[in-house]
DNA sequence: GTAGCGTAGATTTTT
DNA sequence: TCTACGCTAC
């Protein structure tokens, strides 16, 4: 009798040995093979997004792509770094000359090369929101705007206005009617401001995190050789998170990709939940009509979540109606479980629960790191944090803090923006500012003269600090200081070169800061270890630009240093905003304050906006997708401290966008007569 | 002009 | 809870 016997040719083998069938699923694999051209990857949530891109770089790189010609663009530095390190573990090649990065960053990193052709230099800082804040004051000081008799945006509010507007190219009159109609009558002084503003950021050769992303379409617009140097050379785009890219980095992207250059943008419209900072869900949506001939491959197998957390996300969501259709499908098997639907009669006992339940969880084998308790806003963690802290429960948050944006950070930091960018006017006043007897005005004269010397605009190595400047008037108290201040500055350009980054901290550190430092705050020692850290870290780059352009560009939710990074082994539970969320996924996960008004956000069910609540849902779909196996949905019934005054609690309106049969509502009694108790 | 103090006001999400 | 601002005393 013959014997059946089938032969299986071997798969093609690369240089990275990877075989490509059997590591991805068909989806999976159509979308990493396709064929050069343009492509839209619509990858649901838990279907292997970063696996399929990571795993798309692979196959160019086995199929004698250079490197150099790959440009890997990310949402958060922290995707772009975990991306690189894992084509790195996959494949051998070198992949150093490959550019990854978020689109800030690789702007910066263009517009550091072409400065000048848009009348900056290469040594121009970049501003962050406070920054920005400094100059907007400025500017409304200098414009004798009458701010008493009727309100006038206040400079945060100028930035987001502001920002808005570069991030969506909607002209300012109607962002200002659309959303800000309470300033209506304030257009003109509003313009004139945001004019200035401009003028100013040109003056002190300084760029906000807008201009990164604006300025360099209008490089490449206006220069087309400078286009045709990029275009000539990544041959291959990619782009992450693309259902959150707002039409600056949509216009970017047209322009990196010209007529010929492959494009391949990844992303769930499902999950853009950015749009309060002009992310555009129609990029994506629109995508197949704005480059016609692209194939769009859509992956639809979720390895994350069991079924019945997965069928609870997909109903909720349905509710929506500007999607793409998809139908996630996970690859798990049933539990037989639910997700709890838990009403507590309020927060503190909200906190309570998901305290006791944590450790019940743990108990059963689930480690604290694989929990996470998500919320809509930070504040929202408050009694959670107390109780989790009362239990001797470990856990780390993400708080808005952010270790570079501290105030002893930035400090430090303004020295070293000022000796490279000495037209850094909010640096200067910030630097000098520090010493004691030196308000605003000083500060202020002393940037006159600064300015008079003529050597902020020369572009010649300058002598000596303390020459120029020890011939400065100043006040008899801070004479001392000033000198001392000079000296420093020295320190951080020996013969007139910039020092090493790391030197040049501990030369601030130990010339003027330490001393403030202890005079100003009651936990100088801790700050002072901060600055240590920044330091050592410092001890990463060689040059000054690179490290002052990293220490703009990131935030310590990054995990970069941050003062618990020691504690980093220990088990912990994570508490975290949703937005901060994105993209990862734990075994349990708590969503608290499911509350009307709380989420969704009150300020949104105000603005009765139907777009603004269907992005109000994706956020809620993002929550509910982090959870692999178990999944708690937890509101409070009363919540006394409300600032609105509403004491009784309203369940969230998403709770009702799908059937009750998919939940299992836990009743949680009482047994501790004490609990209804305030606390001491 | 500066520094220290008290009060009012506000609390979404982040490169 | 924290921060931004205005007032007052040096």
């Amino acid at each position: 009798m013959a014997r059946q016997y089938t032969l299986h040719r071997s798969s093609q083998v690369h240089a990275s040995g990877i075989d490509y069938k059997t590591a991805l699923n068909e989806e999976q694999y159509a979308a990493v093979s396709s064929p050069p051209g343009r492509a839209l990857v619509i990858a649901g949530a838990g279907s292997g997004k970063t696996r399929t891109l990571t795993y798309r770089v692979a196959w160019l790189l086995d199929h004698q792509v250079d490197a150099r010609e790959i440009l890997l663009l990310t949402f958060t530095n922290k995707a772009s770094r975990e991306m690189v390190e894992r084509v790195r573990e996959l494949v051998p090649h070198d992949t150093s000359a490959l550019w990854a990065g978020t689109f800030h960053s690789i702007g910066s990193r263009i517009l550091r090369r072409h400065a000048e052709d848009l009348g900056f230099t290469k040594s121009y800082s970049i501003l962050d929101r406070d920054d920005q804040k400094s100059i907007l004051n400025s500017v409304i000081a200098s414009l004798d705007i009458d701010t008493k008799q009727r309100r006038f945006p206040k400079a945060d509010v100028l930035a987001s206005i502001f920002s808005l507007m570069e991030n969506t190219g909607v002209a300012l009159t109607e962002i200002i009617a659309s959303r800000y109609d309470q300033f209506y009558d304030w257009l003109e002084k509003i313009e004139e401001v945001r004019l200035g503003y401009i003028a100013k950021k040109l003056a002190t050769n300084s760029m906000d995190f807008d201009d990164l992303l604006v300025l360099t379409v209008r490089l490449f617009e206006q220069q087309p050789d400078v286009l045709q140097l990029y275009q000539g050379r990544f041959k291959h785009v990619l782009v992450d998170e693309y259902q959150d890219t707002n039409s600056v980095q949509g216009r970017m992207i047209d322009l990196l990709a010209g007529e010929r250059n492959s494009l391949m943008a990844v992303g769930d419209d499902a999950q853009s939940i950015y749009s309060w900072r002009g992310a555009d869900m129609s990029l994506i949506l629109g995508f197949p009509l704005r480059y016609p001939g692209s194939k769009v491959h859509i992956i639809e197998t979720n390895y994350r979540s069991v079924p019945e957390i997965l069928d609870l996300s997909n109903a909720a969501i349905s509710a929506n109606r500007g999607r793409f259709e998809k139908d996630l499908r996970s690859s798990r098997e049933a539990q037989g479980t639910l997700p709890a639907l838990v009403a507590l009669p309020d927060p503190s006992t909200q906190a309570a629960f998901v305290a006791q339940r944590i450790l019940e969880l743990r108990d059963e084998g689930i480690p604290l790191e694989e929990m996470a308790v998500l919320y809509r806003a930070h504040f929202q963690s408050l009694e959670i944090q107390m109780e989790l802290t009362v239990r001797g429960i470990p856990f780390a948050i993400t708080s808005g803090l952010r270790f570079f944006e501290q105030a002893h950070i930035k400090d430090v930091s303004a020295f070293m923006r000022f000796v490279v960018n000495r037209r850094d006017e909010i640096s200067f006043l910030r630097m000098v500012g520090l010493l004691p007897g030196c308000g605003p005005g000083t500060a202020a004269k002393l940037w006159a003269e600064w300015l008079k010397s003529g050597w902020s605009e020369r572009v010649e190595v300058p002598p000596k600090w303390s020459d120029l400047f020890l011939k400065f008037k100043i006040p008899k108290k801070t004479a001392k200081h000033w000198e001392q201040l000079c000296y420093t500055l020295d320190e951080l350009t020996p013969d007139g070169a910039l020092a090493h980054p790391s030197q040049m901290i501990f030369s601030i550190l130990e010339g003027v800061y330490a001393d403030y430092l202890t005079a100003s705050f009651d936990n100088a020692e801790s700050r002072r270890a901060d600055i240590e850290q920044l330091s050592q870290y410092g001890g990463n780059f060689d040059d000054v630009l690179e490290f002052l352009a990293q220490l703009s560009l990131m935030s310590s939710t990054d995990g970069e240093p941050s003062g618990e990074r020691a504690a980093k082994d220990d088990e912990k539970v994570t508490l975290s905003s949703i937005h901060q969320a994105k993209g990862l996924e734990w075994k349990a996960v708590f969503l608290i304050w499911l509350v009307n008004g709380q989420f969704p956000n009150g300020r949104i069910l105000e603005a009765d906006d139907a777009d603004m609540l269907e992005e109000e849902r994706r956020l809620f779909y993002v929550a509910l997708t982090r959870a692999k196996d178990e999944l708690y949905l937890t509101y409070p019934m009363m919540n006394p401290k409300s600032y609105t005054g509403d004491i009784i609690c309203r369940p969230s309106q998403f709770l009702e966008d799908f059937p009750a049969e998919m939940v299992e509502e836990w009743n949680v009694g009482n047994d501790d007569p004490w609990a209804d108790d305030e606390p001491f």
